[in-house]
RNA sequence: GUCCCUGUAGUUCAAUGGAUAGAACGAAAGCCUUCUAAGCUUUAGAUCUAGGUUCGAUUCCUAGCGGGGACACCA
């Protein structure tokens, strides 16, 4: 149950005793503790009374009584405004916390719904940069914040494995690289194909002939020439295994991977489906779905050669979610440069009768100080690169602190600095805001970032190794001190913030969430002591420093940060 | 031209229409014989412009200005 909801409608109910109908939303948070946790803005209200805000306020503080988590009532100005009774606050909550323990926070509003969230949708052939990497980081928290909501989520991959970039970098390697050429390695195959793309761009701008060599080997590879469906598979492979590395390098799963190579498979089915619409028309030779009356222009699904477009694979796709794996809502975490091609995509859905939940949640790009992000032009920092520079600045950093810890164990807690590090990177700004990467901020382990938390917790570890086993029975009166009223709260807020992040797909809620709970922590913790405490207190702050650990905890494994025991 | 996102300290970002607009980085000054200084405490520093709605606007509406993006054969 949620304690904050809890206490709200007790505000509600207190209120509703004296003929005042409020909702709980129509609570606010007062600007300081001293005034109260939380206030009613009386505006409205003396306004129907014919009274100043002040007068209404005086006259209904003085008729309301306390509740059981109310400890006190008062007007403050124009407003009426309500203190939680700490105490009670403080044990039901830690209490609560203690028993679900990960599972604090969680609640079952998904009602078991299943929901599909497509994410990450890597193209082989090219590179992974720090711009897939913010798609990868949302769309796995989405994951968690999903399932730890009650949905039944299906987590899907959807890689572009074939089309125009995959046909220009095989004509690079058939036609300018030797096979002896190829280096060795997982990791070093999958990053020099993507550095081909980049080539196989630059070359074919030179010669208009190779561009059509290029649309030409598109044609024959979707036509299934055997020589060439070799080299494809040889080669896309290596681009999945790089995925796949990075993938289990980040602790990100999928339950479902889509091609787009199958997809395709389904192009001259959908093609000859389609035809029998009025929208869908010859068009130059190609073949287009005419949105124009919806506003949403048109949308080419054939080439004039034949060869498959992305919206003709996508279509088929759409479908097949529904139908095979029994979902309910479908949701499209892709970068907003793609709102207008989701939405003829679902308009073209919807025109066939298909009328499903379908949802692009969008979140805008990442650019560097450079420019935008390009593999054909070669602006690009790639996810190694900025991950190895990482690495090794986290690395020394961590044997300055640590001179005695093995190289393994240094290495070890240095990649999951640099996870966290990376991860709330790309998760500590709304959606809607474009990232400038810059490898100097993403090396910052300071202030407002991953690090940051993963130093509170160890922290909070080392004083819990320190502390032992309790034996004074913990007393909530003594939580007196500010530091550690603000903390309490902090805790009730934990799990509207996880309601809230769900409901706008965006979890930077929760990264700032997370960061002002470890900076309360921190504070409290200078100011404080806990071990040398006098023994009820320090039972007291003991129980309060755990609760506060294990909400980090959780909030950090939803959002996929790597927590550490010592760092 | 149409449509979408965006405009808040020097910089990067917060702020369900509400009380004194919060952080981080950077700048200046402090705090390790006391639970991990990857930390903490001070100081300076901001709502693009003009209207409108409202008791009240950073927030909503309109217009303008600025930044970014999407609009027929890339995904």
């Amino acid at each position: 149950m949620n304690l904050n909801a809890k206490i709200k409608e007790q505000i509600v109910a207190i209120l509703k005793k004296e003929q005042i109908k409020i909702k709980a939303d129509d609570l606010e948070i007062p600007p300081s503790e001293e005034m109260g946790d939380f206030g009613l803005p009386l505006f409205n209200l003396s306004k129907e009374l014919k009274k100043s805000p002040a007068t209404v306020a005086k006259e209904i503080a003085a008729k309301l009584t306390v509740g059981e988590l109310i400890a006190q009532v008062k007007a403050v100005g124009p407003y009426v405004n309500f203190t939680i009774d700490y105490e009670k606050a403080a044990q039901l909550t830690i209490a609560e916390i203690l028993k679900q323990k990960n599972k604090y926070g969680q609640s079952k509003a998904g009602k078991a719904q299943r929901v599909m969230i497509e994410f990450s949708q890597p193209n082989t052939h090219k590179e992974l940069h720090i711009g897939h990497l913010r798609n990868i980081c949302i769309g796995a928290a989405l994951v968690n914040l999903y399932r730890a909501s009650g949905y039944k989520v299906i987590a899907a991959n959807y890689i572009g494995d074939t089309g125009a970039h995959v046909a220009k970098t095989l004509w690079y390697l058939q036609n300018y690289v030797n096979q002896t050429d190829y280096p060795a390695g997982r990791r070093e195959l999958g990053e020099f194909l993507g550095q081909s793309y980049t080539a196989a761009v630059k070359k074919i701008k030179e010669n208009e002939a190779y561009q059509e060599q290029a649309q030409e080997l598109l044609k024959k590879l979707e036509s299934g020439d055997p020589e060439l469906t070799k080299l494809w598979q040889q080669t896309r492979q290596w681009s999945l295994d790089l995925f796949n590395e990075v993938y289990q390098e980040l602790g990100v799963e999928f339950d479902v991977v889509f091609y787009e190579s199958e997809e395709e498979k389904q192009s001259s089915k959908m093609s000859a489906l389609l035809l029998k619409y009025p929208f869908i028309k010859k068009s130059q030779g190609a073949l287009i779905a005419d949105l124009n009356e919806y506003n949403l222009g048109v949308l080419v699904l054939l080439r004039k050669d034949g060869t498959a477009l992305y919206g003709i694979k996508d279509l088929p796709l759409a479908i097949k979610k529904f139908k095979k794996y029994k979902i309910s809502r479908s949701i499209y975490l892709i970068d907003i440069r793609q709102s207008q091609y989701l939405k003829q995509i679902f308009k073209i859905l919807q025109l066939m009768g298909f009328n499903k939940e379908m949802i692009h949640v969008p979140y805008e790009f990442v650019q560097l100080k450079s420019g935008i992000i390009s593999s054909r032009s070669g602006n690009v920092i790639t996810y190694e690169e900025v991950k190895e520079a990482a690495l090794n600045k986290a690395i020394e950093e961590t044997q300055k602190r640590h001179p005695l810890w093995s190289d393994i164990k240094i290495k070890e807690v240095s990649l999951k600095i640099v996870m966290a590090a990376l991860r709330f990177g790309m998760l500590k700004n709304s959606n809607d805001k474009i990232l400038t990467f810059d490898l100097e901020s993403a090396l910052d382990t300071a202030g407002f970032s991953g690090p940051y938390l993963q130093y509170t917790v160890a922290r909070m570890n080392s004083v819990l190794k320190k502390a032992g086993k309790q034996k004074i029975k913990a007393d909530y009166k003594k939580l007196q001190a500010n530091a550690e009223k603000t903390l309490i709260k902090d805790l009730l807020a934990y799990p509207e913030i996880l309601a809230a992040v769900i409901s706008s797909n965006d979890p930077a809620a929760l990264s700032q969430y997370l960061y002002k709970l470890a900076q309360d922590f921190n504070a409290f913790y200078h100011e404080l002591p806990v071990l040398k405490a006098e023994p009820e207190i320090r039972s007291s702050r003991l129980l309060l420093l755990k609760s506060i650990n294990q909400v980090i905890n959780n909030g950090m494994e939803l959002l996929g940060l790597p927590v550490l025991e010592e760092m």
